[in-house]
DNA sequence: GCAGGTAGCACAAACGTTTGCAATGGCTTT
DNA sequence: AAAGCCATTGCAAACGTTTGTGCTACCTGC
């Protein structure tokens, strides 16, 4: 039914092998009115190329996946911005598949999926691999790389944020602006939470501040774990500040902390940690430390197009963004 | 360097044409201890199977195509939740590509990329197909559905929810809370824009209310679409409440009638369409006239693996959720 | 003891494209 | 005028898989 390049051939009277330079414009392999009479031709009869033939003879696709959480993370959207932006110009083509964060029956079918198709490489956004898909992609010969998030195991490729300096900045800017007792929250257990934690408890030694257990309350990064951890601070709450482990957790600590009955920033400051766009509809507005994110998914596409050669992490930049949501805590402040 | 078929059959001593039953698992066409040999090798080798050699030769996809536009609607996600729930079991795998909303070669690309993979079928998700693309999508037998959203050109199947409904329900929902003077902001000009209208005008009219022009502010559904037409509404707003397009409008309008000074709900109600979790983080949470997205992308699927004998247009429910943008106008109010 | 059936497997064609190699013919160079 | 070159094209193999057809050996039932 649909036309080959064969049809193609016998309408314009010349060989399959010339439709396919013509088609393929390998420049100096055909005449100029054979080209001529052979797109018109395709053009007639309404040719498609056959993407799975080409693939199957040059061993080789023009295809970047990128498996993404279904958990969305809405700076999914940012990073997948800048693989876009990076790789249509080197001629590939984006596709995106959903795998769930927890069903690992999913992400493994979603990693075969595409390592059948022989795609160029695999993009993993925010996704904790499950240890048997995890080595399930490293039999392949597809380079991959994480992003946004790391894996425990060290010798995986990643590009993220430097998530201890994450941790560290934001704690720092919290204490510049006089806060000492500075919450941490909805941050998980795994590598990311674990060196956001190493960074904030740095920044508070150095600032002679000793962090109490109760300031640290883990999570996973969504609006209910902000909501939990605020909870957990209480009403009368001990610290002046907290520092979420996302947007979405700043919001779930705002409104939780509305909830029982603390105003925000004048009774209790609350940072975020990613600074999308959500930073800038909520209210107040929260102040953010801000992910490259767009950042991330450019230097993920070079990283795969580029050899394998470059060291295996690599970092984006960060840095603060001030809005409403921090102010001094009241003992510093003069209207008191 | 990969495995084939072929040496699986070398390693296992027989036929590659068994090889593939087996993996295939056609039953009934493989004797039980040559199933175990080859899986046997197949495993040792590490075999992966060329999805590009499969689909030359059966002529046929197991892929499914989403194509999303780039400026993320916030209700995609659960679209593509529920694409993907009603894929899996049909053994169908989900790629997503992003075209952008106005960028027409980008959708272009998008388009023929999945084309040419000759995919199951087409989900295209609130975009909006240049006319050229259209034409182009509509040249090939590839089932294909628009979801969300639907085009102008009356013959393109859709699956939506009821536009006028949307306009008509939601409107009817302000009247009995007493509101007269309703507003209607950031939604298009195109067809979606039009039937909510409409609706939102037959309301209005039953209700003996004669709609103002002014009330009307067109807007493309975005966040800053909702501010200016609440700065077109003003600090002394001829209207008592607002239907604004999406979630992200309503909160534009709402964030927008704080900087003029205006309480919501206490000085103007706000009402979002779309309701998505947006409307529950948000504060005020957000009264909505939610949609059921997740359902779109189930009928989606469905339609296009029956056959395309249904319906063109179809529907999916709608209804009201209240939360705590609106209440009662001033006039109303015991409270006066 | 033989016709007919069946289980298990191999052969080979086919899918649509790309590409190395060879062939052709016209032109330039000496 | 022979030799060489270049532009243009065709031939045919190859990519890895699926599947219709045919073959062999064994079994069943009479």
């Amino acid at each position: 039914m649909a036309a080959t390049i064969k049809d193609i051939a016998k309408a314009a009277g010349v060989s399959p092998a010339t439709v396919s330079r013509v088609l393929a414009n390998k420049e100096g392999f055909f005449g100029a009115q054979t080209a001529v009479r052979v797109r018109e031709a395709a053009r007639q009869l309404g040719y498609r190329k056959n993407t799975a033939a080409t693939e199957l003879v040059t061993q080789r696709s023009h295809d970047l996946a990128v498996i993404v959480n279904a958990t969305q993370t809405n700076f999914a959207n940012q990073i997948i911005e800048g693989i876009q932006a990076t790789a249509f110009p080197a001629d590939l083509n984006v596709i995106i598949l959903y795998a769930g964060d927890a069903d690992e029956e999913r992400q493994r079918r979603a990693l075969t999926t595409v390592i059948e198709r022989a795609v160029r490489g695999i993009l993993l956004l925010s996704v904790n691999l499950a240890p048997a898909n995890l080595a399930l992609l490293r039999s392949t010969e597809i380079p991959y790389t994480f992003l946004s998030i790391s894996m425990q195991a060290p010798q995986t490729p990643a590009i993220t944020s430097d998530d201890w300096q994450v941790g560290y900045q934001a704690t720092q800017y919290l204490l510049q602006r006089g806060h000492q007792r500075i919450g941490l929250a909805a941050v998980d257990h795994q590598i990311t939470g674990q060196l956001r934690l190493a960074g904030y408890r740095q920044a508070l030694m150095e600032a002679g501040v000793r962090p109490v257990a109760a300031w640290f309350q883990a999570g996973d990064y969504s609006y209910a774990a902000g909501q939990q951890a605020m909870q957990a601070y209480g009403a009368q709450p001990a610290v002046t500040a907290v520092l979420a482990g996302s947007d979405m957790a700043a919001i779930g600590v705002m409104n939780q902390a509305r909830t029982l009955g603390l105003l925000v920033p004048a009774d209790l400051s609350v940072m975020a940690i990613d600074g999308t766009e959500l930073c800038d509809i909520v209210q107040p507005t929260l102040t953010s430390l801000t992910q490259s994110f767009y950042d991330m998914g450019v230097a993920g596409v070079r990283r795969l197009l580029a050899d394998q050669s470059t060291p295996p992490r690599e970092t984006t930049a960060i840095h603060v963004v001030e809005r409403e949501s921090v102010i001094a805590p009241r003992a510093h402040r003069s209207d008191i």
